[in-house]
DNA sequence: TATCAACACGAAAACGTTGTAGCTGAGAAT
DNA sequence: ATTCTCAGCTACAACGTTTTCGTGTTGATA
């Protein structure tokens, strides 16, 4: 097991200084062409690599972004790594995640954990408990330590930061209204509670959707799913709930707010004895690889996760990297959406 | 904007001397109780953190472990992360992911971009690309390096370092038992190329089980698929594949070794009007949301990947911390697995 | 009064880099 | 012969910590 080489022990191995064997390495023009040929044959022979923690401290620069989000086993998530991944690497960041587990305090911890020099931004979507609890303190404090933020998916209005969202209204109201167009009378939706940002708009979409429509609104229609936390533990729960739902109303079209939620209606309403999409239509939220293999293969919007990660990533380096000593004014990025049509849908 | 304090500001503004302020934050008894109370509370009110960069460079340890995996929009690996995640947490270290694609150039890309003091050390589960090429050196040069390597899942035999895996073969001739205590005759299975290793080492169960029962073994009921890169971009490919597998042969039993697979063949086999379980029952390895959520529900192999980066991690935080001079020899970790029975199997 | 321990603190080095400023010697210009 | 220039190199500080080794002051002891 060899050392790893320093500057230090390549400049007495061949009797120079480290100054010498560092501007050698980098091409200085204050160099000799022998001496830098010299250092050069040397440090690749050696495998040379300048460590980067060094090159940290004193650049006050780490390269590295702090990704923190809700969980990691969902689908939505790991698209959007891969998309702050790819960025990233372009442009020769890390990436170090944090995992919340939608838990206020575990967001607490990991923010503080790695604001301390560890990264130079941090890309989040906020837990579900800091939603429902509002208290945004650890946050702004990050901002306030000049360690820029950029929010994704889920938001919160009142951090001035960049953002990067689906405008989950707007969609919503789309996926609904193809519903209508396609014949459904009775719409209902699935969502969650309020205090979930992305629920609450995509609730509104729905509502839009009929109003325009000049569609009665019926309340019993909506359901709010109370997941405070992961709902792939609670399925049971999902499952109920959902099924005292479709015993007490008679629906032709469903929105769901996400994957989840959608398949598990499905296959309540399979259960039933509802055809689908004959006797009931589906949209869901979120194209994940459940909607993909679902049998039938479920209609979705596609929020494109990956290209939310890539402007997340890029929204966050390019304040990073601006050298401009005027503050840029914050950018809210609305990444487009599309509806997905597979087979829980007709035409 | 209030700039991060550090101990100089500290030390000028209290008018003692950097030291003062180091040894009274830690407590050391060197330090006057008056004092010590002054600097507390001094950092306390402007929220001093110790700067972790200049704590790494000064203690060569960065306290974070390096991930690499080859994708991470996937269940399994994803649950892997989780669990090294949580163990890592547990002991006070980060954990920063690297994504190979799996292409060799970029596992080799991200090991380089890490190993130059970034990280403490690797868990890794090698790219297919690395798997087929042989080429292994970027492995073996960062373990000589000193930087400890863990492999899991698919693991190199050439490559002496700690290893997590489940016992693939062993585990595969239980599934296939399993298919032929339930009555099945003719049983086939869908595996990859041999260079990948699970792939290899899962057909072989599937032999030995046959062989132990007195199966006359028929090639062609062995499908080997060949996706070098991401099979998820490539459905139809495999949906092709599986097809003309199903038109020239006729099995009441198959073992599928990924998730992918399995549905994938059940969907195609529904196409064909066979009905599951009666007509065909299905085994699926990894335990993921499409076996859980799938129509009928997958009866698979639950690799607990969770546990299998808990242990990874532990492996490798132990080897890490372990301050005995002489060499720990390496220990390769083998997980349990269990069969999750759902509706593709009988009984 | 000289000695000594105990106490409270400070100076400096080290981790690995880079950039600025300074130094040396040789040849050219005056 | 003196000054100047320039190439080619070295010294040093700095990034933020911790830690080792002082050092000065006090009060007690001989």
């Amino acid at each position: 097991m060899k050392q790893k080489p320093t500057l230090k022990v390549i400049a007495k191995e061949l009797d120079v200084s480290v100054s010498t064997v560092s501007k050698a390495l980098r091409d200085s023009k204050e160099i000799g062409e022998e001496t830098k040929q010299k250092v050069k044959a040397f440090a690749k022979l050696y495998n040379y690599r300048p460590n980067n923690i060094a090159l940290s401290l004193k650049n006050k620069k780490t390269k590295t972004l702090g990704v923190i989000i809700p969980e990691i086993v969902h689908h939505f998530f790991t698209t959007v790594i891969s998309g702050i991944e790819q960025h990233a690497n372009d442009k020769g960041y890390n990436v170090i995640v944090g995992l919340s587990n939608e838990s206020f305090r575990k967001e607490v911890i990991n923010l503080e954990m790695l604001a301390n020099g560890s990264i130079d931004g941090f890309i989040i979507s906020v837990a579900k408990e800091t939603l429902s609890v509002k208290d945004y303190h650890h946050l702004s404090e990050t901002i306030d330590q000049g360690i820029p933020i950029v929010m994704f998916d889920r938001v919160i209005d009142e951090i001035e930061c960049d953002k990067v969202i689906v405008d989950d209204a707007k969609t919503s109201k789309k996926a609904v209204q193809k519903l209508i167009d396609s014949g459904c009378k009775r719409i209902g939706i699935i969502s969650t509670k309020d205090y979930v940002s992305v629920g609450k708009l995509r609730t509104q979409g729905y509502l839009k959707a009929l109003k325009i429509n000049k569609i009665d609104l019926n309340e019993d229609l909506i359901l709010k799913i109370d997941d405070k936390f992961n709902s792939d533990d609670n399925l049971e729960f999902l499952e109920e709930q959902i099924y005292s739902y479709f015993k007490n109303n008679t629906i032709d079209g469903l929105f769901a707010v996400n994957e989840l939620y959608a398949i598990t209606a499905m296959k309540v309403a399979r259960q039933k004895g509802l055809k689908i999409p004959e006797d009931l239509q589906i949209i869901g939220f979120t194209d994940g690889v459940l909607s993909k293999h679902a049998f039938p293969p479920l209609t979705t919007i596609s929020q494109h996760g990956f290209e939310m990660g890539m402007e997340s990533a890029k929204l966050l380096i390019e304040r990073l990297e601006n050298t401009n000593d005027e503050e840029e004014p914050f950018k809210t990025s609305i990444v487009k959406t599309d509806i997905i049509e597979r087979e829980t849908t007709k035409l």
